[in-house]
DNA sequence: TTTCTTGGTGTATGAAATACACCAAGATCG
DNA sequence: CGATCTTGGTGTATTTCATACACCAAGAAA
């Protein structure tokens, strides 16, 4: 045991939500653990931090190793320090959030990792640890910070419909949003640009494309201006 | 050195941003530092998380030993993981802010801790580790949240009034706001009690007293109220 | 009793949120 | 090839909420 010291140190790990959106729900990614303690049970992905890396570090690097994600988009949403969340010794982890574009990566995610899988936000498995509460407190995140800023964004495809658009912010907040006054609000922002492009494949009229104005956003930030759904 | 692990550890700390109200402005309680590294800086209070006790308590816990301050609303921030934080090694430091009512806590803090000291917000002397930082994204935190939650209030003596109550917003938000639609929109919400008692010793007609309705608030809550100033 | 300071009140205007329904486009089907 | 079906796309009227704004009252001090 080479790393010694003069008091008692909880170990640190990082855990990590994340969530990507079908066409019907909210859904998130978990792994089946395959070890002990909690063998088989489902489980957030995360794990130890290392002692020459950030804690955003961290959370990249275990993403990518146990469900091969890369370029998400990350933000850090609490630490849990309960006492005995794990029945082996005191571990102390700080917990993430992440939001995918489930039309980049479902395939991916599905095949890189051996025991990885989307699961409805609405019916889920037992977790391990306290993994359900941070579940929770991510899902709460979500939901409330979804309103105040363009974080959606973040779960459609590049090019998207406004029907998309519109359909996110459903699901996420769960209640209905009136079509006119919703295409009224979101291009009254001036952040979407609509593009010369058209849905692909679809069974009736196609659809205008729209892309997020990232940069133009930023800009009206810096103005003032705050977004709000 | 007892304790050993098979992978280095890093340390792991709270830091507490605890901001008071005074008449003209918002202030922040810092320690001089008594050792090395930043011997002699001030910082915010703070200290090693035991290993028995929760992240929370260890908060806690740490006020009071090096302010004096307890019953103190408290809230974790954010966890900062830089690698070079502190120059001796890895540490990472769960940050909390927290609200005292300075009329009840000035004198203690000033008396009980050999060297705390509160400090105008916009005037802090150089700060040891990142504590500058952590600062920033607290008073940030603070400016965001005061107005979407009843957590203002914390800051201010348990009967209050309507004037203390717009000029402590007018503080923090650092903008102004008009008495009247300030009094319409705060009464109109519902949570003030109206207290039979009037402001004493000031040289001026009285000003009548209220304090806020915890109760009430989190029974609106439940109904689906959100404050909002 | 005069003066000074802060307390306390209502209305009119503009902006934004909401409620609401029909025709158009275009693929599919008989 | 016309009928049908599904989703796309649009505007106005109403209500609600935010804002702007000024004067008298109370009470202590001079």
């Amino acid at each position: 045991m080479p790393f010694s010291y003069e008091y008692a140190r909880p170990a640190l790990t990082v855990d990590c939500a994340v969530f990507g959106l079908d066409e019907q729900d909210l859904q998130v990614l978990l792994i089946r653990r395959g070890q002990e303690p909690y063998e088989g049970r489902w489980a957030l992905p995360g794990g130890f931090v290392h002692v020459d890396e950030t804690l955003d570090e961290a959370a990249l690097r275990e993403l990518e190793e146990e469900t091969g994600l890369r370029k998400v988009y990350l933000e850090q949403l609490y630490t849990f320090g309960g006492i005995d969340r794990d029945p082996r010794e005191r571990v102390v982890t700080v917990a993430y959030y992440a939001l995918v574009k489930l039309s980049d990566h479902k395939v991916k995610a599905a095949t890189d990792a051996a025991d990885a899988a989307w699961f409805d936000v609405n019916d889920l498995p037992e977790l391990a640890f306290d993994h359900r509460e941070i579940f929770e407190v991510a899902l709460a995140r979500l939901k409330g910070k979804v309103r105040y800023q363009p974080i959606g964004f973040e779960l459609l495809p590049r090019k998207f419909t406004l029907t998309q658009l519109q359909r996110m912010y459903e699901t996420i907040l769960e209640r209905k949003l009136d079509k006119r006054n919703f295409r009224k609000k979101i291009l009254g922002m001036d952040l979407l640009v609509a593009l010369d492009e058209v849905q692909k494949d679809v069974a009736h009229r196609a659809a205008r494309l729209y892309k997020f104005d990232d940069r133009r956003y930023r800009k009206l930030v810096k103005q003032g201006f705050s977004f709000e759904i």
